[in-house]
DNA sequence: AGTATCGTCGTTTTT
DNA sequence: CGACGATACT
């Protein structure tokens, strides 16, 4: 037993109380994947059957490693029969095998996100709606969240309350675009992310004898991160717990950040009322970070209301203060964050996987990437555009998919015409009406236009013959052969290895090597005995088909892929960065409208997840945390200021190195004149600095910079007046709020358009 | 049918 | 700025 000496006393607890349900609050940094591990070790250990154990975690890379501990510990015979995964990869699972139940071929394919908003576009337009107004991102949020929350399409369509909501805001026709929308995903044989766990509790609703069965196999289940679940993923739980209640639930409220997707913190902060007789484990010792850094978190998230009690310490020394550091532009906060690193690295002997750099919003990377380079720092950059989202990579697994599932008319419509076949889109158009008139699959009407009325000309029914032939002859030997082989076939037969051969451009070649890349990716697959992502394959089933391997990549996210251990520094969103933690962790963008995001500034739940989502960042670090801002920022290709933001001010003092500087203070100008600064490292730049390094065009185009440009005294400043700005020109003032000292106008420029400007930096005269 | 060019619009965050 | 769609031209 000597496994339970490695754990404190919370977690012995948490570990041993086999039985009944369970939820363990687990601070940041307290060792919470220990338990969950030593939890399942502990489970077997008391004979009870792996094959009876269901563990859910958040990321596929989570599941594999817990995984992969507990085959070190027990043996990988063992550990190999316990379901773990993520919930959409379990799920997947199940509904593969259950799949006729619901009408579904078992091979049905899994749009992500692109696919579903491609199909939206095309049915907002078939009905003739104006796409501004029914914005797709925002139709497949509705029908995102209706699906999170369990309505059907019919439901959504047919619910008074819902209906009068949308007449209110002028997209009366939501409910029939969902319904169009699910009704063409059915088609198309195709699931989107939310109805993995839609349909789930559609098959446990309807199929009594299925939820038994898995009610049955799963006595014991374990929930990582379940402060991120959302309602949907809520039931399923409740349903498969239903009979035996043995549940356990880890998680941090305080850690939250996942509400725009569904995740409803009252799951975890209701568990106790869901299960009276539910026991409750607090895991509040750090082992991650210093004092500084958990003491200034702790104040932090203080600030939020909404949250249950806990209290985190942690024995670790005091360590090092945080410290900001202060910019005046995005390239400049860049150079300085690689400049640390840099000096760090040389200094201390530090690793460069010691390093990591958070930011809010993925575009920020940017910057960051490019002052790395100049100092070259090897970096990588982790989410983001991942490898299987780039247009190549799609444009080969739509071939897979396609030959896969001939129904998918997502696939089909990405490469029916590429490489060039000569079928363009009024072909297309005509093709894709017949499709959803006759209700019959894209490839049917390609097979045999005339059969469905379309008036086409004997050429194009010719190219479209060959093409569904092609897509026919794909189908056949999807499972006569390994994956690698029916790949390279069809990547080379179907022209896409040539297409992108004789293109000849850096990215011609870039992309050539991403195609050879992925089908080395399935070479491996092909040989190796387990598949990668925490699940294996179903018994008796060992054939490494092509099928088999999308659906192992389907769910799989970059940062599951394991680039192995290589010394680099990571970037990557906060959200990213959950479960991660670093020695060094830069939070860069620390300003107000982009961290907080200025989406997120009007309502309290909002900004307390945003709160949360700082919380999360500085407890990622171990041994600093270095937060910075800068006063400038291009956005969208246009300069903006940008204040520090408030989350700064929330850090008491005395864990930081250094003074926030407080918002007002009039050394905050952007006309920065160089005087002496407390960091050393702040004083470089003056304005000039920032327009260099950006285009050449943006410093031709301003006006120049008068020295003598005096700005007028602007309190009695009054929405109308015309005012002239030192670059803009000319403008009249639209809209002011803002308290005093802080007040903000957007001032309509006759020349350049709108700008928001922050009266105490901006230099305006009153014309 | 295919290509070139212009205008539009947007940004959190991700399974 | 950059992706994407609509438009106009070859």
């Amino acid at each position: 037993m000597s496994y339970l000496d490695e754990l404190n006393e919370a977690q012995k607890k948490a570990v041993v109380k086999i039985d009944g349900p369970i939820m363990v609050i687990a601070g940041a940094g307290s060792g919470k994947t220990r338990v969950l591990t030593y939890r399942i070790i502990h489970m077997i250990e008391n004979n009870i059957d792996p094959f009876n154990i269901l563990a859910l975690t958040f990321t596929n890379k989570a599941a594999r490693e817990m995984k992969d501990r507990i085959s070190s510990k027990i043996g990988q015979s063992e550990a190999r029969n316990i379901w773990m995964g993520t919930f959409h990869s379990v799920f997947a699972r199940i509904l593969r095998s259950e799949a006729k139940l619901l009408g579904y071929p078992s091979n049905f394919t899994i749009y992500d996100t692109d696919d579903s908003k491609s199909l939206i576009k095309r049915i907002i337009k078939e009905l003739n709606l104006d796409d501004k107004v029914y914005k797709p991102n925002l139709v497949l949020s509705r029908i995102s969240s209706a699906k999170n929350n369990l309505i059907s399409a019919s439901n959504y369509a047919n619910n008074a309350v819902i209906q009068q909501e949308d007449s209110q805001s002028r997209k009366p026709e939501l409910g029939r675009i969902f319904q169009i929308y699910e009704k063409r995903c059915f088609q198309a044989g195709a699931m989107d992310f939310d109805d993995l766990l839609y349909k789930t509790n559609i098959l446990f609703r309807d199929f009594k004898e299925v939820l038994l069965k898995y009610q049955d196999k799963f006595r014991y289940i374990l929930v990582d991160e379940y402060q991120d679940t959302n309602f949907s993923q809520y039931l399923i739980l409740k349903k498969l717990a239903a009979r035996f209640e043995n549940i356990c639930v880890v998680g941090d409220d305080a850690q939250s950040i996942y509400s725009f997707r569904g995740a409803n913190i009252q799951n975890i902060l209701n568990f106790q009322k869901e299960y009276s007789d539910a026991q409750v484990f607090k895991l509040e010792q750090n082992y991650r970070s210093t004092q500084n850094i958990v003491n200034a978190a702790n104040g932090l998230i203080a600030k939020n209301k909404e949250q249950l009690k806990k209290d985190v310490w942690t024995e670790n020394t005091v360590g090092e203060k945080l410290k900001i550091i202060k910019t005046l532009s995005d390239n400049e906060e860049g150079f300085e964050v690689a400049n640390d690193i840099f000096y760090k690295k040389a200094n201390e002997q530090r690793a460069n996987s010691e390093f990591a750099i958070l930011y809010r919003t993925n575009s920020q990377s940017r910057a960051i990437e490019e002052a790395l380079r100049k100092k070259d720092i090897p970096y990588r950059i982790y989410g983001g555009l991942s490898f299987y989202h780039r247009k190549e990579i799609k444009d080969l697994l739509a071939y897979f998919r396609l030959a896969i599932n001939p129904k998918d008319e997502e696939a089909l419509k990405r490469v029916i015409n590429y490489p060039k076949r000569g079928i363009g889109k009024t072909t297309m158009d005509k093709i894709l009406l017949a499709a959803n008139a006759n209700e019959v699959s894209v490839l049917d009407v390609v097979h045999n236009p005339m059969q469905f009325g379309v008036q086409l000309s004997s050429a194009v029914i010719t190219k479209l013959k060959s093409f569904s032939d092609l897509i026919d002859s794909y189908h056949k030997i999807i499972d006569k052969g390994d994956a690698f082989n029916v790949a390279s076939k069809i990547a080379s037969s179907s022209g896409i290895l040539k297409e992108l051969y004789v293109d000849k451009s850096v990215e011609g070649v870039a992309r050539y090597d991403n195609i050879q890349e992925i089908l080395s990716g399935i070479k491996e697959f092909t040989e190796q005995d387990t598949i990668e992502d925490g699940i294996d394959l179903p018994e008796g089933n060992d054939k490494r088909t092509l099928d088999i391997y999308m659906q192992d990549i389907a769910l799989l996210t970059d940062t599951d892929k394991n680039k192995g251990d290589s010394n680099v520094v990571s970037l990557m969103t906060i959200h990213a960065s959950k479960g991660l933690e670093f020695p060094y962790v830069y939070i860069v963008g620390m300003e107000e409208n982009l961290f907080p995001s200025q989406l997120s500034i009007n309502s309290r739940t909002e900004l307390e997840e945003e709160r949360r989502l700082f919380y999360v960042a500085l407890t990622r670090a171990e041994t600093k945390a270095t937060l910075s801002y800068s006063t400038t920022r291009y956005r969208w290709g246009n300069l903006t200021y940008a204040e520090p933001s408030r989350f700064l001010q929330e850090l008491d003092v005395r864990y930081i190195d250094q003074a926030v500087e407080k918002r007002g203070r009039s050394d905050f100008e952007f006309n920065y004149s160089p005087k002496p600064s407390t960091s050393g490292l702040n004083q470089k730049p003056n304005p000039s600095f920032i327009n260099k390094t950006r285009n050449l065009k943006k410093v031709a185009t301003a006006q120049p910079t008068d020295p003598n440009f005096q700005a007028a005294d602007l309190s009695n400043l009054k929405k109308g007046d015309r005012v002239l700005h030192q670059r803009f020109g000319k403008g009249e003032v639209i809209k002011l709020e803002g308290s005093s000292g802080n007040l903000k106008a957007t001032v309509e420029f006759d020349q350049v358009g709108s700008k928001n400007l922050l009266l105490k930096f901006a230099k305006l005269q009153i014309l």
